[in-house]
DNA sequence: CAGAATCCCAATTGATACTG
DNA sequence: CAGTATCAATTGGGATTCTG
């Protein structure tokens, strides 16, 4: 696979044999029907989830605090209007990649943190963050 | 938590050190101000591209088919609506991650057609690929 | 006080018919 | 075939209100 032009550091050139797409599809490729049957549905279905204003946002937010965060902290972080923040946690909790806890405190305080199955999907946020110091979007400038 | 247990190894848990979330934390520490701040713009701004309904899923197509894809083939895979899938596949040429070439032809023939700066994108999209193979999302109930 | 619920309006998306 | 045009339906944003 190859790189773009850069005058960038050296980091990890070679990328993950895990996640290259040539590597998905001979994957897709050995699976039985069923199974890629499977995966396809969950693979659209995780898109879909995705795919909703400021869904991949808290997620990254997630990612790179590396710890429960609160309503309030994401909402100040991502300026989301709490009623769709609140929907968000709603779908990602009920989705099984968030936790939410609440604390019978005074004042109160709910923490969400982040499934096991949440942070198998960091790394695809880690790449569109290695992404974004190679590239820019539009104009078609190719820094 | 349906079938998290299943016949193949974690492998996922592990994140490759190139897209990790650790890994672009601590590049992100390195980064200069004014350097951080545009990537996290462009961070912001891929995410809010690909947020929209159906754009990762157009990506996603173009990933697995590694060949030019014409406007009806797109249509038909993913039975996304014309006007809908116009839009983003007009936003995706403006961002610089599609090109679009129209021959003229009888029936006319416009193909699109992945640039370097997409594909460098897609082993994030290899990774959903293969995280729907150890995961399933948990459905919440109904709204 | 955190945050969930509600209402209302704007923006996005979907379904379908239509055109070059 | 590759889109537009149009209109209905769904979703998102902002302000406000309610509750523990």
């Amino acid at each position: 696979m190859r790189r773009e032009s850069r005058d960038r550091p050296p980091a990890v050139e070679a990328p993950p044999s895990d996640c290259g797409p040539e590597a998905a599809k001979a994957r897709r490729d050995a699976l039985s029907p069923t199974e890629r049957e499977r995966v396809e549905r969950t693979v659209s279905d995780l898109l879909g989830l995705l795919g909703r204003a400021h869904t991949m946002a808290v997620l990254k937010e997630f990612a790179f605090a590396g710890e429960p965060l609160r309503f309030s902290e994401l909402e100040e972080r991502l300026g989301t209007p709490p009623n769709t923040l609140s929907e968000r946690l709603k779908e990602l909790t009920e989705a099984g990649l968030l936790t939410r806890r609440a604390y019978d405190e005074v004042p109160p305080r709910v923490e969400y943190e982040t499934t096991p199955k949440a942070r198998a999907l960091f790394p695809a946020f880690g790449h569109f963050y290695r992404w974004a110091e190679d590239h820019d979007l539009d104009s078609g400038v190719e820094r």
